[in-house]
DNA sequence: CATGAATGAGTCTTCATTCAT
DNA sequence: TATGAATGAAGACTCATTCAT
């Protein structure tokens, strides 16, 4: 009896596993067609021929193209919120400073390693519908609230000017998107980490 | 004889002006759906609903609906352009300070008036096609230019720090993008004139 | 009063004489962009070009495209209905196969005079629609009974071998269209007139 | 394994079958209207609603109404092809005759058994693109020349009478498209089979 | 009479999604 | 679970014809 029940455990592991790894497999399809052609201009079948998959199968993995093209956004999102601290009041100087760094470090580190996902995130997830317009408006919210934060803990200790710091947020953040965007498109690698 | 011509020409001129103010109804309908849906998301026959104009006519002002789209990028990048004057060295430093204010005022104001275009500038047109993307980019090529020999001229001037001149027009494009954004998306009117 | 009667007659004339004028512009432009590329992949405006004619006009003079097609094939059927001769019975031998060639050579001769109808009505003009297809049969009908009538005399005569005249008048019809057929498409001029 | 495999290539040539079949529903379909109303006068529609097949199917087996057309050409075209032997010189003169006399018969069997397809061959695929003619004239000239080797063998054994042999098999070509066209268009079945 | 802007029915084609095997 | 044939709604575009000037 339990022999049968492990086997039948094993089974679902397995099965669970390989279920994974398929979707794995048409996620990164659709990272590499996305990423080349567009949201629009590519078709389902384009991602079912780079993926080497059935028609069927796609809709056995996700529903539609559209919550497939989510599931990369959310993906990319999720990346970029873990490797983001929080940055804390510490007594050093220093300390600060170089928390602020580590965070941009961080995000330019994750862009970088996903180039076909950056894409897709300052290219294609732009415009494309409201209800991803606002997730990508509170994920950026999000990320220029902790920028902000930054900036005013920075000016209470005097290594910040005194300026509107959501404004300046918004800058900074601004800044970012512009230089990767650059980045991504003219593929040279060499970025100073001096931002701001 | 001359009467005749006269005549003529008179309905010749009338002709050209409805023509342009039919082309104009088209380009505001496309500019009001495309603002609001999205270039894909919204049909040639929103257009026409919009425009209160019947299908063929479409096409007698434009070879497609692509090409209407165009029409309206241009129309936006051409005013842009307009406002912005190379900042000019003067002996007065106040004077050039004033200059680059009056240069980001003034494609603010652009930005402001043509709230709509600004939406399609900054949304809808990313990512479309290949085409208007390198459209795209040249034009911010040459902005990021614009700024950029600005900054060379303050810090010879000693008005602005030293830095990576072209890294940093870059980051300032990049804020007054994301600035734009955040004001058509939240409609809060109000905005700090001190950029930077 | 007769003055102005005379006057009025006069303008009316012209004005018949205009109009006609005109008609003919407009199935010279039709006969020879028919010709050139074909009923179906010429389009009105194909013609309004070539007439150097307004849109509008067009439907003064014809109340469609289709109504001007069959005006031209009607031009070419009554020209080369012209030409014909019913051969007649006479005692000399001679006259009877001179009368014969005759037709064939008034024939070719219309036929090609006129290549631009020509092309249409053995390219054009053949399953383009019912209707055209009747009068089209009923065109080669008259002609296939005339042919059938000279054979039949012949061969009372003794200059025809006997056989079966109606098939033989087929024959000779298709033959004739054959190589008049192979005469427009190559433009090899000469063609030997012993024509069986 | 091995059962596997089997299972496997059985779908693969179930597949392959129904395939062919679907293609022929379509063609058999498309044979149908374009024989009875002609290429420019049905739509597409028209043969989605003769086969009882969704709009998509038609895409998945053609990639166009004229490729469709063009198929139903070929078909036509190679069983023509097929029929017909290249008449060979033997000593016995009356083996000769029969040898034409059986291509003839070939032929015409060909073309009563598709009055359908002949009915395309002879009065759609006229002049309806510069590319159907090309396929067509090529066609006809190969009849010629098939007709004109036998007219000369012919005459080189007496049984033909002396004349211009190239005219002559345009002749002969053209009487058999007449005399079809007659057939078809008559429907009377009898037919003579002594053609010259 | 002449003009040409306006019309809208009609056509082909695409593609995300479903479903029988 | 995997497959891929079938589906049909939806889209862009054409063009013969009308009509106000």
């Amino acid at each position: 009896m339990g022999a049968k029940n492990d086997e039948q455990d094993g089974r679902k592991v397995r099965a669970k596993r390989r279920r994974s790894e398929r979707r794995e497999q048409l996620l990164g399809a659709a990272r590499r067609v996305f990423s080349a052609s567009g949201y629009h201009a590519c078709s389902v079948a384009d991602i079912l021929h780079e993926a080497k998959v059935a028609r069927g199968t796609f809709y056995l993995y996700f529903p539609s193209k559209r919550a497939l093209f989510e599931s990369l956004l959310d993906q990319m999102l999720t990346q970029l919120r873990g490797g983001l601290i929080r940055v804390r009041p510490e007594s050093d100087e220093s300390s600060v400073t170089e928390q602020m760094h580590q965070n941009v470090r961080a995000v330019l580190q994750v862009l970088e390693d996903n180039r076909e996902l950056t894409i897709i995130l300052l290219r294609e997830a732009v415009g494309l519908d409201a209800d991803f317009d606002q997730k990508l408006n509170a994920f950026y919210d999000h990320l220029s609230g902790v920028i902000e934060d930054a900036l005013v803990l920075g000016q209470s200790m005097g290594i910040v000017r005194t300026c509107d710091t959501k404004l300046a947020s918004h800058c900074v953040l601004g800044s970012v998107k512009e230089v990767t965007t650059r980045l991504i498109a003219h593929k040279d690698c060499e970025r100073p980490d001096l931002d701001r």
